[in-house]
DNA sequence: AATTTTTCTGCAAACGCTTGCAGCGCAGAC
DNA sequence: GTCTGCGCTGCAAGCGTTTGCAGAAAAATT
């Protein structure tokens, strides 16, 4: 290759301009004490001057290894995931590290694109916060040597910790309190992302009401995850002609999308009908009426994972085990006792 | 450096298993079409039995420059900036380009982070939709030589493209729209952000209303961006016993805020208090009753940004410009005549 | 003043990749 | 049989850092 003299900024410019070496000007930007006062000053003027800012790059490159810690989520718009996004970000920054996110949409080719991209990038740690994992992926992730939680999918390995909500616990109690309300006729709004947690969360929906109520009629709508998915599923449900007194949804982003639709055809909550959501996210004491939803402690789970893979003392970074946790029901009112009809 | 026999996963361990050089393997992944396909096969079974992810830092390195387009915002959380960031984040996969997304929480020490990880990262284009920007930043980027696009910050410069909203427009439409309804004592909520478009904005409904209705007598608060926020100014407002007819609002995501509190104290609206939001995000149909607002086009600056900082055509790629977008108003239910008292 | 110690700085190799150029083997032309 | 041309591959330099080691300079000790 021609050697071309290089015009773009970087270590030896400043090093030239200061007078001295790369390695020392190296040695300023990173803090290593052993640098005379003069002299420090001396490189970091001439930095300032030169506007130099060092290419990371090159640095993760020479180090071996990144100071970045990788996040892959689903569906940044749900503040389900956003609450966990926000809380690993914290963390991360605490520690000095950066973030990076991706973004997978539900879609797998993409959340194979973003596992690629974490990989080469040899992210410190990696939290995969999605709904559509696959085996395949997972072993590449665990072949990484990269230390990885994942919540909700996947089970433990090496290098691998794995974070879990007992929905089918969550779901038990909404179901039994609507059913102590005397709800029979209940529907469920989920949405497509068939695998993990999700179908899970049917299959318990299903059981459930079973259990509780034995001659009840339970229903299943879906449509995409976010305000106009829960929309669509609640019309759906309505002109499907089946009307419940109760309509559980899978999160409470969608239960939103679900109130609208039902408002919009004239329907009163929770007279008519209740609705219950899962995550607690904020939003839900905001809408109108405000959402009886299961509480997921978003940020407590942020904490685990950033602690399990990139946490500084031994204990915390115990990669490779499985945690559950406990959700809780949060009443509002959106949930009534039964219309009779 | 003591020579560390590598044995992390590199182009060598590929190019040795598959009796090639590593030149051979790097042109096979990169899909260069001058190697023979039996060769290239065979590489392609090396890389994949050998788990083979290519570092991306070295890549970068070695290329001179990224394939990255990075990304910062003010607030990820309001829907407003995430769909700019959506927008951005499919142009950017369609042109086979990854996204880094920093988030500065509204916060000038973090924005002055994100700014530096950007350059840091040599990312191949730059997009700040912030509203804390500061000049001296600006001139740092300018000189870092990569194509930007600021929103609603600054002024065009070399390299810089800049987007703004005809905000004083919408504005001044939200105020005579209110006026004609028969309002005249209004409030604006805003959120902390002193500088830039907010403060414009607050300055504009001062002047809007001094216009429209020469007696009325304008009143402003302020929370933090978001729903609590919003509520929070809400609060403040019903407690300052100032009683508004109208409440104009920054932005969607504190209206819907604002009228939990106001719904808190018993107020209805429209028939109490009208209020109107900003952006037009998906949650201002959701919310109850939907909120009136003004639109702002976050599709169509999302493909603007990247057109200017990415887009491959010449014309396209026209960085240095200002682009003003005119907004405009949506009526919903949030908002109806003034209550006479 | 000579020696030892300490402090600071520079040299150069390494990180894992890309890529210009040179060279190899082989087919076809003469 | 020599030469030319072409298709493919390898060599090696270079990207901008970090960092072990060694050496220079300064300070402390004798």
């Amino acid at each position: 290759m021609r050697k071309r003299r290089s015009l773009a900024m970087n270590l030896d410019a400043v090093a030239q301009k200061a007078g001295v070496s790369t390695s020392t000007v190296s040695r300023v930007l990173n803090n290593l004490e052993i640098v005379k006062t003069s002299t420090r000053s001396r490189v970091l003027k001439a930095a300032e001057e030169l506007n130099y800012h060092p290419n990371l790059h090159a640095r993760s490159l020479a180090r071996g290894k990144s100071r970045i810690l990788g996040i892959i989520v689903s569906n940044m718009e749900n503040p389900f995931f956003f609450d966990i996004y926000r809380t690993l970000e914290a963390d991360a920054h605490a520690q000095g590290l950066e973030v990076v996110v991706a973004n997978t949409d539900y879609r797998s080719e993409q959340l194979l694109a973003s596992v690629q991209l974490m990989i080469g990038l040899r992210v410190a740690g990696l939290a995969v916060i999605v709904s559509e994992m696959e085996q395949h992926l997972i072993q590449t992730v665990s072949g990484s040597r990269i230390p990885a939680a994942f919540y909700d999918v996947g089970t433990p390995q090496k290098n691998i910790t794995n974070i879990r909500v007992d929905y089918r616990k969550g779901i038990k109690k909404t179901v039994s309190y609507l059913n102590a309300l005397g709800h029979k006729r209940m529907a469920f709004v989920g949405h497509h992302s068939t695998l993990g947690p999700i179908s899970e969360r049917r299959k318990t929906f299903l059981e459930s009401v079973h259990r509780c109520s034995p001659g009840a009629e339970p229903r299943i709508f879906a449509g995409p995850d976010g305000l106009d998915g829960g929309r669509q599923a609640a019309r759906e449900l309505l002109e499907s002609g089946f009307r419940p007194t109760a309509i559980l949804c899978v999160n409470d982003f969608m239960a939103v999308g679900v109130m609208r639709e039902l408002r919009e055809e004239g329907l009163q909550i929770p007279r008519d009908v209740s609705v219950t959501g899962f995550d607690n996210i904020k939003l839900a004491e905001f809408c109108s009426p405000s959402l009886t939803t299961v509480h997921i402690p978003r940020e407590q789970i942020g904490h685990i994972i950033f602690d399990h893979v990139l946490g500084n003392s031994r204990e915390e970074r115990e990669v490779g085990r499985e945690i559950v946790i406990d959700p809780e029901l949060v009443v509002r009112d959106s949930t009534g006792v039964a219309a009779k009809n």
